[in-house]
Parts: C-alpha cells; sequence; structure tokens
DNA sequence: CGCATAGTTGAGCTATTTCAACATCAGTGG
DNA sequence: CCACTGATGTTGAAATAGCTCAACTATGCG
C-alpha cells in the first residue's frame, strides 16, 4: 500500500492508518475500454488509480468530451466519493489498469473508529485550498511585475525569507516567459525588494512587495 | 447558529448537525487589539468570525506584514485547526468582533458520532479543489482567447449550454479588461463557436472550445 | 573538457491595454 | 409611457507590456 502516500490525499497518514484503509480496500484490475463507473452509478467507492491509464468524460448528444486523461497514482471521482451522489462523468481505463477501490460505507466506519484520519485528510485539504486561492490571486493580477511580487511573497509567508526560486518554473506556473520574469526580478533586485543569487531569491522588502501585488 | 449557512464549508450540513455543532462551540467577544490566536498556540479551536472584523498577520523583526483582513463571516486559521498544530501567523480583532469557538475535540467527538458532517466538510473541499485547480489551469494559459475559451467551457462542463456571462466579472477573475473579452468572445461567435445574447453565452461546439484552450 | 540546462540581454514584433467615444439596456421617477 | 441615469458592453486607434527570436553567459555534471 506504499504507493498511497504518493497521493496528496493519504500523505499525512500514519503507517497504521494506511493498513487500515488497506483493509478495507480492494484492488480490481481493469483491462482496456472497461468502464470503471459512469453517472447513473453513485459514489460507493473511491477509486484510486494505481497503475495504467484512465479517461474520464462527459458524452453529450453521444458525443464523448474528455475531461481528463490519469495516468500517475491518483484519487479521481472524489467529489462523488465524498458526497456519495451521482458521478458527474463517465471513466474508463484506456490501458490495462489497476485501481483501488476504497467502499465509501467502510471509510465511514473507520472515520468513526479514528476520526484523525478524517482530521488529516481535511488538514490536507484545507491547506492545498488556502494555498490554491492564493495563486489564483496572483495569477488574476494584470501586470507580470505584480505577478511575480505575488509569488515571490506567497512563497517568502509559507516559510524563510529566502525562497528556492527558478526561473523556468516560475515562468511556467504564472503562464509568463522565462525571459520576462529574468526582467522583472531584475527590476526588483534594482528596487532593492530582493536579493537573488543563482537558484535562491531573498526577500529583503516583503511591504514593497505586498504593494506591488495589489 | 443560522449565519453558519453563509460559510461555504457548513453549507451542506443540515438543521440537526448545525445544531450539534452549535451545542459544542461558545461565542467569545473580542474587543478591538484583542489578540485572538498567536503562532505559539496550538489549533485547540476552529475560530469563526460571527461579527466584527479581523486581522491575521506575521511577525519578523518586530515588523508585522498583514497576511488578510476578514469581516464577512468566515472560518480562519483552519489549517492549523484542522492540524492541531500551531497556528502559523497571528489573529487580532481590529474593531468588536464576535467569533464563535468551536472545540477541535468537540469537533472529533462529534465526527466519530456523525461522521457524514466530515465527509460532508469533505465533499465541499474536494469540490472546491477541482473547481480552484481548474481556474489555474485557464489563467496560466497565455493568450486572452484560450483563457476565455477555457473559462467558458469550465461553467460549460458544469451545467448547461447556455451560460450565464458578465463581461465584466469575467475579465477580473481572468486578469484581462473588459475590452478584450468583448472582442474575443466576438471572434468565438464569429467561428460558429459560442451564439451570445446580452448576459448569456450558448455553446455551439465544446470541442472548438477545448482545443483553444490547449 | 564538452555538453546540456538554466538564465540573461537586446531588438523588433504583436497581443493586449488604454483611452475615448458610443451603444444598449434595466430601473426609476415624473 | 417617456426621459433620465447608471451600469454594462462595444468599437476604434494609439500606446505599450510582454512575447519571440537569437545570441550570449554561467553553471553544473558525466
Amino acid at each position: 500500500m506504499e504507493f498511497l502516500r504518493e497521493i496528496p490525499l493519504f500523505s499525512e497518514l500514519n503507517q497504521k492508518q494506511l493498513e487500515e484503509i488497506a483493509l478495507i480496500s480492494v484492488v480490481k484490475r481493469y483491462s482496456k475500454n472497461n468502464i470503471i463507473f459512469t453517472p447513473s452509478q453513485k459514489g460507493e467507492y473511491f477509486f484510486i488509480l494505481k497503475r495504467g491509464k484512465v479517461k474520464v468524460y462527459k458524452t453529450s448528444k453521444g458525443k464523448e468530451q474528455i475531461i481528463r486523461i490519469f495516468d500517475k497514482p491518483t484519487l479521481f471521482g472524489e467529489a462523488a466519493s465524498f458526497t456519495g451522489k451521482n458521478f458527474p462523468a463517465w471513466a474508463e481505463a484506456i490501458e490495462e489498469s489497476e485501481i483501488v477501490l476504497i467502499p465509501r460505507k467502510g471509510f465511514i466506519e473507520l472515520m468513526k473508529r479514528d476520526p484523525e484520519i478524517g482530521m488529516k485528510f481535511m488538514s490536507v485539504m484545507a491547506q492545498r485550498l488556502m494555498y490554491l486561492t492564493s495563486v489564483i490571486e496572483s495569477l488574476s493580477l494584470k501586470s507580470a511585475l505584480s505577478k511575480i511580487a505575488s509569488y515571490i511573497l506567497r512563497k517568502f509567508e509559507e516559510g524563510r525569507d529566502e525562497v528556492e526560486f527558478s526561473t523556468n518554473i516560475a515562468a511556467m506556473e504564472l503562464g509568463l516567459t522565462k525571459e520576462t520574469v529574468s526582467r522583472m526580478l531584475g527590476k526588483l533586485k534594482e528596487l532593492g525588494i530582493i536579493e537573488k543569487s543563482r537558484n535562491k531569491v531573498k526577500v529583503k522588502n516583503p511591504q514593497a512587495l505586498r504593494e506591488l501585488s495589489s
């Protein structure tokens, strides 16, 4: 069950808790073109892709619209699994796949016995939510400079004044080019707001960053 | 306890469940400048702002950095409340405020008695996570056209072919100007991908939208 | 050392913004 | 019912921020 740790939601669980989950779960094998769930089915299981490839899609007027393709270990269809309501889409194995099924009811029982599991889940989700919210805030800023300011600020607020920084990755995440990121970093440095070395940025004046990311 | 419904996390709970929460919670009044929590405190309570205004801030080298100001009914500091670890920041009432405190332990007990509450929380969070993820995907696209395509597509996938659409709001959310949004909508219409009326957009060709939002 | 990867810098180009003028519509009060 | 107002959307032309392309530097790594 070690691969479960790769799934962010499970990352905080301890060995015993993972084992508890393993105890109530079943591994099922789907060959190519096998349907995993449909919109007429209720969320009675959590589905975790262990190995293989799955496509999630909707159908409208007979045509299928792919929503997403999963390959790495992932939990999918979780909104329905948590609510117990119908899945909003279809899921189909597009290659031979192994999927771990956790029964919703068993999961609820487990949460009853060990509510810490639920708390850990919620804690992971809450952190992620806050993180994503701040990402969205910076992405909807207009100027490249303010996007970058807010990007650095976010990292700064999470941890140290010294922030790991890759021009390329920042560019990708912000929807900018590496050239622009590089130039804007230069500007921030000129303004004395940051210092930069190879792959680190040191925040000198967070207040200024905050004003830039308005 | 009705105001709890305004908080997304609690929106799915039924009357009885809200009452259960009310039973274990305490309302506390903070006057201006009163500290609500500090980084040396562990998350032993959930804090819900019922009335008033609260600032959440960090201190580094004696200087305070405001992270966020809350005024409407909100749950704040939830990451720590879920984990039980230390709060990552300070919270202080900046005007006379009423705050609802839910003890973490009581909450865990409650989840044990009624695991559906936890499930409902997780379901709300899971939905929100998926939503935010798709927002981020569209925001990190480069061209205005693809951002808008993906914006419309997201709304389309959530519900009907007829999508509520406000040029102004879309512009805000996408970090574009209303003029650009208007022009791009015109283009999508020319291409026969959408039809638009005053405040609605009708998706004619979702596949084309999908390709544009690559 | 040599090669691949990451970052920097400049110059021209183009997508988007800005600004300004106009159009459309919903609601309001006369 | 009409005129008035404010909010919302549209269109054009000029200005500019950020992109592209290309050449270069710095840095790590086998």
